[in-house]
DNA sequence: CTTGACGTAGACTGGTCTGTCTACCTATTA
DNA sequence: TAATAGGTAGACAGACCAGTCTACGTCAAG
């Protein structure tokens, strides 16, 4: 158990964020939180004004990680793709989907399921899932760049429909290879472009 | 207001949607369902043993809706579709995917909601969802007939992952041309169906 | 050594939740 | 007319919720 300030809240966050997972945001409480965590409500609140901050830090918290994430298996198994060279980053990133989606506690989006608890467009934790889906598209078109296409940025908007629909299918319809059906569409997309 | 005893669960069926869609399933209470549709409180649990059971019976209730009304707009947008006529009954599906998008009260699909309240994927509720998500599935491979594919399942199982993609990325990024978005992928990807 | 910041433990408030129950009303049917 | 089925109204139980507060402990800096 750490000891600072800092190592504190985090723990709380990483906590928040295993549970909010798990179990969905409203289902669980702030009591099973500190339970879990082992710290007490004072330090909680002395951290955060209310569940919903601990929400907005989990949600940050998990886009970091996502981010950090995709980002290794990117590097890990760009080398390793078929064909076109120029469309192995986002190759690569549909097994990162695979990855993630095929492992253990895979529980779906965990910001297509917040801003299902949160639905109203201005608050703040669906704020946040729209910035991580931005995040997101950002790198998609990062990975599209070497392929020069000629609208860059619709073709980063359908591969992430894939993508989004690839996750969605795997967790509400149990499509566990819904990632690997997704990667071929996309190649097959992005091969044919006019 | 109806009188019937059967008039009166679906009365109820109509409103716990109604309000499951717009605040979520679990921030919504059974009172405010009561509330709302001006019934007993008894007379609810005399036509339902639990609030899970309203949840899967509003979900069913969801479910023929949202099928009825698809293929009503695949019915009547099928004729104005252009290019090749065997594809314009799966364009058509993303025009009525656009119309529910844009129209009044969008708030994500009610089934991928769901699915993120009650992720235990052995929960009633998650079953019911996935059914839906596997009737869709059966609704597109119907459309797909016509094109002949040498793999129709694939291309159906590809084109849902667009149009669940265009569904969350419209209600979780808030992106109003997603189904646009996802029908110009949808007609490149089968237009080029090797 | 004292002070102050930060922690724990947990009682407590006021509210909400689901689900049960009593008491009474109404309409149809035997 | 009497019995029955199914409705309304709403009190109530028991659990859980977020958030506040008190009392006490610990440790590092001045």
């Amino acid at each position: 158990m750490g000891t600072t300030t800092a190592s504190r809240r985090d723990h709380l966050v990483d906590t928040a964020l295993k549970l909010f997972c798990k179990n969905g945001f409203r289902a669980t409480g702030i009591d099973t939180v500190l339970g879990e965590s082992g710290v007490a409500k004072k330090t909680l609140y002395n951290h955060f004004k209310s569940k919903d901050e601990l929400v907005i830090a989990a949600l940050q918290k998990r886009d970091e990680d996502f981010l950090s994430t995709i980002r290794e298996v990117i590097a890990r198994r760009t080398p390793e793709q078929e064909g076109d060279p120029r469309m192995a980053g986002v190759l690569a990133f549909f097994d990162g989907l695979h990855e993630w989606i095929t492992g253990e506690g895979f529980n779906g989006c965990t910001f297509i399921n917040a801003s299902a608890e949160y639905p109203r467009r201005d608050d703040p934790v669906h704020v946040a899932c729209a910035n991580h889906k931005k995040l997101v598209l950002q790198l998609l078109q990062e990975l599209l760049v070497d392929l020069k296409l000629p609208d860059p940025q619709l073709a980063a908007r359908q591969v992430a429909l894939l993508a989004d629909g690839a996750i969605v299918s795997a967790h509400t319809a149990g499509d566990r290879q819904a990632a690997l059906c997704a990667k071929q569409a996309a190649r097959q997309l992005l091969e044919n472009w006019t």
